[in-house]
Parts: structure tokens; C-alpha cells; sequence
DNA sequence: GCCCGCGCCTTGAACGTTCTAGCCCGGGGG
DNA sequence: CCCCCGGGCTAGAACGTTCAAGGCGCGGGC
């Protein structure tokens, strides 16, 4: 009675017995392969439409033993992530390939996430900005070809492609010190991936400009941490432009400053990471520093068919390069800075 | 020379071979069947995991039509969609099944997902907050049993666990009245699912309280149409509380006030929908309601499972009660509000 | 002493595809 | 006349698993 029960799911055998043909004839039709007359092509997509056939996946790379599936390890609450796995499913699509995505969620770590896409024999693994160590990271790869996207792994057996994260913050803070900022703080990713490379870039690109004045704040990389980061900044003297690990935590110290009664960016400017898509609502329009998504998941896909298709690549680490977006969150400090002594 | 090529991977008969047995005892014991003696399966483990033996998905499926998946179609951007799938992960595990995840992405439409789950051979679909019209998710359901979830749909041949929206709008105004509120506004959430349901919600719970002072701002459902809506509300006679559609509404409305110099909750009071974990961020810290996010999740892939084996259910919808959360963004109005005239 | 039953194991056939080999048939070159 | 060629098609074997059926000892009831 019930629709969709009871009639088994149309076959390549159906199709070819109502066509009155080999199943191997359908085949060829179905994948638009050369090999059939016209005559036999018309009749053999009119029975499959009538079926409602839809060739089942599993046999199908089963057989021919390329599965054309890119498995996805990606974290939920991650907005970045979002923005990424969007811009791997175009990548894939115009290369042939599927998505296998596996979340880790707060109850599934990546280990877990990880299995299951081995059990579906995808031909790669895609790990973005993981939080597995190195070694293990490297044991995995010897099972299937690994890239790992936004975060640094030195390691021979997976390829990597990410940010110059030291690039971008320099920038960032060429940007502040070009609006006159001195005194610029940094509230860092904690144990986040890249948080370390940031952290070490801020103090490097402060001392190129000999600025001595660091105010290094450990946050997070949400937006819970941020704010409470940023409570740390109000007090005296107190910095007049900080740059936040990431979107989400340059978000929530904006929420601190706000409630703060300081106005962003006269009274503070602010500059974030990623540039994912909070920092473009346009409630926020924090200037921030961009990577290119839809790049990196381009090359990550490449990077990923061509490891699987045994092709020999000749750099595992590909490193891009970031660029400053300037949007609203920043501008040159007060002339009469009000922020001298205060408490 | 690179680890992962080459050899290709382990498999039954591999194991079977070094083990000195047959693959169907192999099988037997890898999936821990009654019928092997102890020393057998010892051995048969052993060699298993010195193969680095995997099973083949896609094999087992083929042979055993159950493929023990369940399709899930979600929205990458949304923060309250990461919620449920945390909670579809769990739910799945515990009866056994697993999660195929299909992502909508702003290039990637709900066919489009859908489509690459009925060739994945999914038991059944659960569509999170689906925008495509009813009369097509009909037409889907006759192909594989459908749950929707997190939105209505009036059709006998899907089902439905979504929350009584009316009963958390509800229990909101009753809350902020207590307060002593007179003046609540309403951000809606534009032509995001749920939005007609909510704003009619509000509606009538305000007649229900006698107050006729409704004022209705057009909102979407993420933090920008939040942000411009509450703009609109800063003029007076300004409420005193704003309902939002969402917490990523309630979110940019907030930063609004903030900017207007606004206290939250002193001089407006802000109740968000959904206690997604941005709520519960302590920078927010939003006064929301609460919909049983597992709770919705268990019984989506109960639900799932039972259609999957043929259970007759009784009731195709099944609504579940929010309940309010009070946090720290609704207080009495301010006895003496400054709010009648300013502009 | 025969046979039944039971625990342990193997054999062979599926599942829905794709791939390799080869068949048939008509035409052209030797 | 024979051979070969090539277009169109088919038969049958894979792929890695699970499942049904059955074999082989061995102990116990008759």
C-alpha cells in the first residue's frame, strides 16, 4: 500500500529485461559510453525512466574498484569549516568526485569520524584544521593519501595546504601601525589550531616595527573566550586596537567592548581571522584577514585526486596567501586618547 | 614506496588466508556471531589487525540489503542545524546505525542533496529545516520513508517531530509580562521555516495578555536581518522587549542595541529561539527557548528506523513542548524609562 | 552399535554493477 | 574463396561481503 515499499528498487536487470537487452548493454547506455546504436540508446533510457532506475552506488564501486569519493572530516560548530566544505563540494563536483562527509561533534571525536570514512573506501581524506597530533595524523596517511587543510603537519606522508598565517597577521598589523596604532593587543587561539603560529607572528610583526608594547591575551576560538579575553584588555593602558585570533573571538570581544560603552573602531579597532561569513554580516563588517576558501578547497581536491591517481607531486605543502580585507572594525585611533589613566 | 599504494587493501579472503580459515568464519567473527570456537577467533583477530583489515562498506551492504544508513540533509551555515546532527550522530549510534550526511550549501540545493543520498541507499531521509515545497518532499517520501524535522508539513505520507512553536512563543511573552513588559516587539524570521508560525504566535499571545501595542520588524533568521530589523525599533516609542525569531537574530539585535548605547537587559530585554550553543556562549548568555534538541533527535532516527523496517506508526507528527531558559538578557523594564522621547 | 543432535566449520550462491573476451554479421582486400 | 576487420551486442567472471545449506566429528541415548 504504502509507496516505496514492498517493489524492490529497479535494477540494471529490470532495465535490461524491459528493454529486451544484456544488462552490460544497459550499462554502456547508462554511463553514455560508446558502444550502442541509437535505436537501443532511445529504448533503454525510456525503460530506465519508467522504472524510476537509479544505478546503486555501492555495487557500482564495488566493481570498479575507484570509489570516486572523497571522504571529509569537518568540525559542526565551526563557521569557517561551513565555509570550506561549501567550497569542496563545487571543487569536487567539477573534477568528478563525491563528498563523504563526517562531522566531529563534541561526542564523536575525529578518530571516530575517521573510521567510518575508511570503511567507505573513499580514495582520500580531507581533514580540516584537525586536532590530532601529528602522529597519528601520519599513521592515517599510510592507510590512504591525507590532506590536511589549515593547519601546519611536518610531516613527509601528508600533504598540507594552509594560510601563511604569519603573513596575514603581518599584514593585519601593518594595516594598525599604518592608522597610527601603538599599542595593539592580540588575543590568541588557545590550543586551536594555527594559534601558535599566530601568537608567535604577532610578537615577531610587533618587534618589525619596534613596537615593545605587547599585551597578549589567551583566548579561543570562539566567541565565548574572546569576550572574556577582551574584559582583560579594558583595563589601563589600555591597548587601542586588538587583533583576535579569528572571526568568532574578534566577535566576541567586540560584544565585551560594546558593553563597555567603547565604539568600535573609534574608541578600539578591531581585526579578526578568516574572514567567514559572521565577518561579512553586515551588523559586524570586521575587517579581517582573508583566506582564499574557495581556493584552498580547489587545491585541496586537486591535491587530494592527484595523490589518489598515484600522481607524483612534487610540493607536499602548499602555503597561500592571505589578504587584508578593511571593513568597518578599524580606523585611526582617537587623537586625544581618553584612555590614558582611568580606573 | 609510499605507504597506502600499491598493496591494495586487506579483505576477507586475505585475512581468511593468513588465518587459515575460511571468509565466512571470518565474517562471523569480525561481526561477533555465535558459531566460532575461542581459539579461532583469537587468531582470526589477530590477523585481522596485522592486515590492518577494514570491512568494505559497500560490499557488505550490497549483499545484505540493509544498508543500516540513514540520510541526512542539513544546512551547513546553520548553527542550530550543527545542534541536531550532534544529536542524530548520538541517536543513530545507539541503535545502530549510521549517518550519511548531505550538505546544502548556498552552490548545492536540497535536490541535489537529496539525490546523492537515494543513490547512496539510504533506509530512510531526515531533512533538517527543509525549504522545498511540501507537495515535492511527498513525491520524495514514495521513494524512501521521509522525517522531517524542525518544520511542519501537512502530508500523510511524511513525518513530521518538530516543536510546538506556538507553546514557546507563548511561554516567552508570559515571561516577559511577568516581568511587567507592556511594549514587545517581534523580529521575525522572514521565509525561513517556522517564521508564519512564530510571528502568529506572537501575535496572538500578546492579544491573550490584552496588550495591542504589537510592533512586527521584518528579520530573517541569521544575525545581519536580526541587526537591520532592531534598528527599526530604536525609535519610540521604543519596546521595552524584543522577541526574536532566533538566537542568531536575537544575536545581531543585540549588537544593535549595544551600539545604540542600549544596556541589555536594563533598558530592552532580548529572548532568542532555539538555545543553540551561541546562546549559551557566556558572552551572550540569551534568555531563549529551549526545543529538546536531542530529544528531536532521538526520536527523528527512531522514527527514521521504525518506517525503515516496516513499524506501523500511529501519529506522523509528533510535537514536542520547549521550554523557556532564563538567562541573563531579560530583566523588568526600568521603573522610570527614559525611553518616551529622545530622538 | 546405530543414529541423532550439536558445535564448529566450509562450500557455493547470491547482491548489482563493470569489465574482458568473444560472438555474429556484412563488407572489402588478397 | 578465405581472411580479416569493425560495429554492435552478449555471456560470464569478477568485486568483497553475507547467508543458506550442509559436512564432519564427537558424545550420549536407545
Amino acid at each position: 500500500m504504502g509507496p516505496g515499499r514492498g517493489g524492490r528498487r529497479a535494477t540494471l536487470a529490470d532495465v535490461a529485461a524491459r528493454a529486451g537487452v544484456s544488462t552490460a548493454l544497459v550499462s554502456i547506455v547508462m554511463r553514455d559510453l560508446p558502444g550502442a546504436s541509437p535505436a537501443n540508446r532511445t529504448r533503454i533510457w525510456q525503460a530506465a525512466t519508467e522504472l524510476g532506475y537509479r544505478p546503486d552506488a555501492r555495487a557500482r564501486l564495488l566493481r570498479s574498484n575507484r570509489s570516486k569519493l572523497i571522504g571529509v572530516v569537518f568540525t559542526v560548530e565551526q563557521a569557517f569549516h561551513a565555509d570550506i566544505v561549501t567550497g569542496l563540494y563545487s571543487a569536487a563536483d567539477n573534477v568528478g568526485y563525491e563528498l563523504a562527509l563526517s562531522a566531529v561533534t563534541p561526542a564523536r571525536g575525529e578518530q571516530q569520524a575517521v573510521a567510518s570514512l575508511l570503511t567507505d573506501r573513499c580514495e582520500a581524506l580531507v581533514l580540516i584544521g584537525p586536532q590530532t597530533p601529528a602522529a597519528q595524523i601520519a599513521e592515517l596517511a599510510s592507510r590512504a593519501p591525507v590532506v590536511v587543510l589549515a593547519r601546519a603537519v611536518r610531516d613527509r606522508a601528508v600533504d598540507v595546504i594552509r594560510n601563511d598565517d604569519a603573513a596575514g597577521i603581518h599584514q593585519a598589523v601593518d594595516h594598525l601601525v599604518a592608522q597610527g596604532h601603538r599599542r595593539i593587543a592580540h588575543i590568541d587561539g588557545g590550543r586551536a589550531p594555527g594559534a601558535t603560529e599566530r601568537r608567535n607572528a604577532y610578537q615577531t610583526a610587533l618587534r618589525r616595527h619596534g613596537l615593545t608594547d605587547m599585551r597578549l591575551a589567551p583566548g579561543g576560538p570562539t566567541e565565548g573566550p574572546g569576550a572574556e579575553a577582551a574584559r582583560t584588555l579594558l583595563t589601563s593602558p589600555r591597548p587601542t586596537a586588538v587583533l583576535a585570533f579569528n572571526d568568532r573571538t574578534a566577535a566576541g570581544a567586540m560584544d565585551t567592548f560594546h558593553r563597555a560603552g567603547l565604539n568600535v573602531p573609534a574608541d578600539m579597532s578591531v581585526v579578526g581571522y578568516d574572514d567567514s561569513h559572521l565577518a561579512r554580516q553586515t551588523h559586524l563588517n570586521l575587517t579581517t584577514v582573508a583566506q582564499d576558501v574557495a581556493q584552498m578547497a580547489e587545491l585541496a581536491i586537486q591535491r587530494a585526486v592527484d595523490r589518489a591517481n598515484g600522481v607524483t607531486v612534487r610540493h607536499r605543502e602548499t602555503i597561500l596567501q592571505p589578504h587584508l580585507v578593511s571593513r568597518e572594525t578599524t580606523a585611526p585611533p582617537r587623537p586625544n586618547p581618553r584612555s590614558l589613566k582611568r580606573a
